[in-house]
This record gives structure tokens, sequence and C-alpha cells, in this order.
RNA sequence: GGCCCGUUCGUCUAUCGGUUAGGACAUCGGGUUUUCAUCCCGGAAAGAGGGGUUCGAUUCCCCUACGGGCUACCA
């Protein structure tokens, strides 16, 4: 079998969705699997939906997840250029070719004159005109003009397209990976538009041919391209490509939580969760978007999460890394319906992540959010939280809000909590139970601990009466991690500081 | 409208003619725990509808319904 070589080709209009990392994501994973290699195209023939920094952002979401392209526009290859704007001379030979073969013509028709056919047609009944077969020859192309009057309308600069020439009446079949054999009638097709009025390839061409020169083996993309893939085909036959055309994949598309339709940009705002990888702010005016990095996520968990979206191992492991996911992958078993997306699910990868991550790679993921939550911290200390939290947060902000009393003394008091757990000798309990803790030392967990416990048990009291009011002295809050261990951590200096506090403050609080 | 694709618990999915239709998220109940979380146990929950084919259909075929994609000099 020949080296696998797959591509992933966004278009830089905007942030990359969810939906294009996946399908990276999906090239990607096969192309390793296959030590094959993954190539990153980027499809600028559109300059009027061109936005400045789009391409920027595209590979650095690819980075943030650990999928660096083999080939592409920044690493180079031997099949470049890889960004379609710097490969116009190239595809304008190709067309020359196709033309000269016969194969595609040069259009002279203005918008306004396609616009009359269509309505030409819809008068005689025809739903859906096209410019195709029934209709192509009352229109102006070197199909209906003399070779001196195309070279003449050339000569004087008028703007002219150039059109794939599509025989009717055939069947062309296509073997995808995912759908099995699709059919498409070519009286169907119409005559797409190869290359448009400012010189620029279209999608069609610029495709078939970047695909062919750089020996692309396998195109996996979203399904909105199942449609144009007859099209496809016809091209790959036109320039007597066939043998050498690549396997299609076509991807089912990731659909809102709730309601009809693909999942949209505005989504995330609408329901409240990320629908980008990175957050997107394109300047004053434009709206910015939230990423799932900036919520929180670890990459391994968006794309454990995003690689189940349409697709599944088969087996009932859930929880894979990026390179797991390399062994596994097998696009035999990539689903065909839509998938629709579930925060709630994507959480808790996320929290299965964290859950597995080493506490030296959670202090590497922490540390740099660290600072914008707490002013005064130091890494000795989050290295010692860092177990206590790990199985108790789903996101990375949830680590940082969750762990105040840690870091800082600026927390409030769970006060309802106080009110119903301060009873008429609690304040002699704490107090003994205070003097009992100034003695220890070593100041450790398990001495508090026991200090604790024997204190209860001597007392004929329960676990109930003590250890919440304990707790929110030093914590304010009523859940949170081990609380000796948390005693630990704070040191005796800062526990008794608390629970002194806590003595004066309570009473007040009850009122 | 036309062409194409799809349809299993609320959600993501397994099943490749014969299963008590399995798992996961969410949900409900219970256990563990100083609380929360983790973890463990359990409950409820599904083959869109109608025809075929077959000894037997969730599985194969057809129709209908519903959902989606495409139908641009956008990708």
């Amino acid at each position: 079998m020949k080296n696998i070589r797959v591509r992933f080709a966004p278009s830089p209009t905007g942030p990359l969705h969810i939906g294009g990392v996946r399908t990276a994501l999906y090239n990607y994973l096969l192309a390793k699997k296959h030590q094959g290699a993954f190539v990153l195209r980027i499809e600028d023939t559109d300059r009027t939906r061109y936005v400045e920094g789009a391409e920027e952002y595209i590979k650095r979401a690819l980075e943030w997840f650990g999928m660096s392209p083999d080939e592409g526009v920044d690493q180079g290859g031997a099949y470049g250029p890889y960004r379609q704007s710097d490969r116009k001379e190239i595809y304008l030979k190709y067309v020359d070719d196709l033309v000269a073969a016969g194969r595609a013509y040069i259009a002279f028709d203005t918008p306004e004159e396609i616009q009359a056919m269509r309505e030409r047609e819809q008068n005689k009944g025809v739903h859906s005109p096209k410019y195709d077969a029934s209709t192509r020859m009352t229109m102006r192309n070197s199909l209906t003009l003399s070779a001196g009057e195309v070279t003449g309308l050339q000569q004087q600069g008028t703007p002219y397209v150039v059109r794939l020439l599509v025989e009717p009446g055939r069947t062309v079949e296509i073997e995808d990976l995912v759908r099995g054999s699709v059919r498409f009638d070519t009286t169907e097709l119409d005559d797409k538009v190869l290359l448009k009025g400012d010189g620029m390839p279209t999608y069609h061409l610029a495709n078939i041919v970047d695909d062919h020169l750089m020996e692309i083996t396998h195109v996996i993309r979203g399904e909105e391209w199942l449609s144009s893939t007859a099209h496809h085909v016809l091209l790959y036959e036109a320039f007597g490509w066939k043998d050498s055309m690549p396997s299609f994949a076509h991807l089912p598309l990731i659909l809102k939580p709730s309601g009809k339709g693909k999942l949209s940009k505005r989504d995330g705002a609408k329901f409240g969760f990320p629908v980008f990888p990175l957050a997107w702010d394109a300047g004053e005016g434009e709206e910015a978007y939230l990423g799932f990095k900036e919520a929180g996520f670890l990459p391994d968990a968006v794309i454990n999460f995003l690689a189940f979206l349409g697709w599944n191992p088969g087996g009932e492991r859930e929880i894979f890394t990026l390179s797991e996911l390399v062994e596994v992958f097998d696009p035999a078993h990539i689903v065909k319906s839509g998938a629709r997306f579930d925060y709630e699910k994507a959480l808790w990868f996320n929290q299965q992540h964290i859950m597995r991550l080493p506490d030296d790679a959670l202090l590497e993921w922490l540390r740099p959010g660290m600072s914008a939550y707490y002013t005064d911290w130091s890494e000795e200390q989050l290295k010692r939280v860092i177990p206590l939290m790990k199985e108790r947060i789903k996101t990375r902000n949830e680590f940082y809000e969750n762990t105040r009393f840690f870091f800082s003394e600026d927390w409030p008091y769970e006060e309802k909590m106080i009110r119903k757990k301060w009873k008429e000798d609690s304040p002699a309990h704490l107090q003994n139970l205070l003097a009992g803790l100034k003695q220890i030392d070593p100041f450790e967990a398990a001495a508090c601990e026991a200090t604790v416990k024997t204190f209860i048990s001597e007392n004929g009291l329960s676990f109930g009466a003590i250890m919440p009011l304990l707790r929110i002295g030093l914590t304010g809050t009523l859940k949170g991690p081990d609380l000796f261990q948390t005693m630990e951590i704070l040191g005796r200096e800062r526990t008794i500081a608390r629970l002194e506090r806590a003595l004066e403050a309570f009473p007040r609080i009850k009122g």
C-alpha cells in the first residue's frame, strides 16, 4: 500500500470551528496510524472572505491540540507551496490543459445574463435551472462563439470564467469510506465554474489539482462536500487522473445540542459553552468567542470528546489521549448520522483526563493561570494542593475558583450553615479543640486527625457537631478536600488564626 | 422544488439475520466518606411508521414521515 498522505484544508475565513477540529483530527489520526503525512493546506481562493488572523488561529489551534502538520505553510515540504493563493499559476496551467482538451470551456456570461437564463428556464417550467447541457448552447461561451470571437473578447479584456463541460446521461459512482456506494446522474450536475473571473480557481479546481499534485491518498472532509464529489470525480477523469484518485470519507455533521440544525458559532453564546478551540477576538465591533482552552479544558480531553462525536473504537473503553487514539483509530467505525454536541459529556471527558494526568503535568497546566487569581501563592503550595483537588474539578477554572482558601484570606463564610451548626456548646468545644491543635508538632495531617477524633470521642460528640464548624472556619464552605490534609497544607499558623477568627465571627453571624 | 445522505434509550453509541438490544453521559435510588468529589451497587430509559424478503428481522429491500447537506464566479 502506498504511503498514506492526508490533508486538512481549511479556509481562513474566521476561527476554526469545532467541527473543523474534528475533521483535522480524523485526518491526523489516519496519517499517524499509518506513519503517513498530515498536510496543512490553506484554501484562500476567495479573497472576499479572507479574514485577518484566521490562518494564524488555525495553526495555533492545531498546535494546542498537538496535531502539528508534517507539511504545510510553516513546515514546508516537497509539495509546496501550501497556500493556494501562492499556487495561482499552477491552476492556470491545468485549466488551460482542460480547455485545450475540450473538457472545459470559456464562458463570458455576466451575472445578469445568467440570471436571465434562469428566469427563462423557470418560465418554461424548469424548477432548478442550471448552466448545463440543456442551457449552455444558449449562452455566450467558447462553445457557441467562434474561435475568433473568443480571442477577440479575451483581448478586449472581457471578464470570463472557465467551466467544466459535464456530459449528461452518465452515472458517476463514488465509493465513500463511511457511506459506501453513492451514485449521481450527471444530468443533474451543472457546468461548475473552475476558474473565476478574477483568475483564481474555485474550490473544486484547486482541490483536485492540489490533492493530485500533493499525492493525497485519502480525502476526509465534512458531509457538505458529498454532493460536489461527483464533480470532483469528473474532474479527475478529465485530467486523466482517475487511477490515482484518492479515497473519500465524508464525515457526519455536528448538530446543535437541542433543536434543529448544525452547530453554529452563535450556539456557544446561546448555550453558554465554547464551540471554538481557542478564544477569538476579531477586534472592535466584531463578535468575540470563548475557546475550550480558556474555559479550562485539557487539549486531550477536547480531542477525546470530539473523536467520540461520530466515531468509536468498538470496545467499551472511552478515555484516550491523542496518541492512544492514533493506535485504535479506524475510519470504518465512523458513524453515518449527525451527532449532537453535548457539553455535559465534554465536561466529563475533561474531568476524566484531569484525574488521570500525573501531578507534575497538572502543575504545568495550572501554574500559568494562578497569578490571574491570586497574588500571593507559591509553587510549593500549589504542588501540595493539586493531589487534593484533581478528583473534584471538571475544568481548570474550577480549580482556581475552589481553592481560594489555600491561596488567600479573602473568601466568604457560608453563613447559612454557620447559623445551622453553631450551637450553645460550640464555643467551648472549639476553644478546647483549638488548644489541643496548638500542641501538635510537627503539624501534620495524621496528627491533626488523631487530635480531632480523640477530642470528639472523649467528649462524646458526633462528627457532625465539630467537623462542619471546623471546615467552615478554615475554608468558608462545607465542601472540599480532606480537612486534615487541608490543615497540614495551611500550616499551624493559618489554621490557628482562622479558628480564632471563627471563634469571634461565628457568634456574631449566629446573631 | 430537485439531487444526495441519514433515522437504536433525553444525548453519544454497540449490534455487521437468531442478544433478557450492551456501554457511556445525564437522571433517579442506595453504599463508601468529616463534607464535596472520586469510587461501588442498583433503577428508569431505545430500534420513526408501513409494507415486503426470510423459519427468523434493529440488521437486507421498497414506500412514507422526519432530520440534514447541496443546489454561487463560498468554501
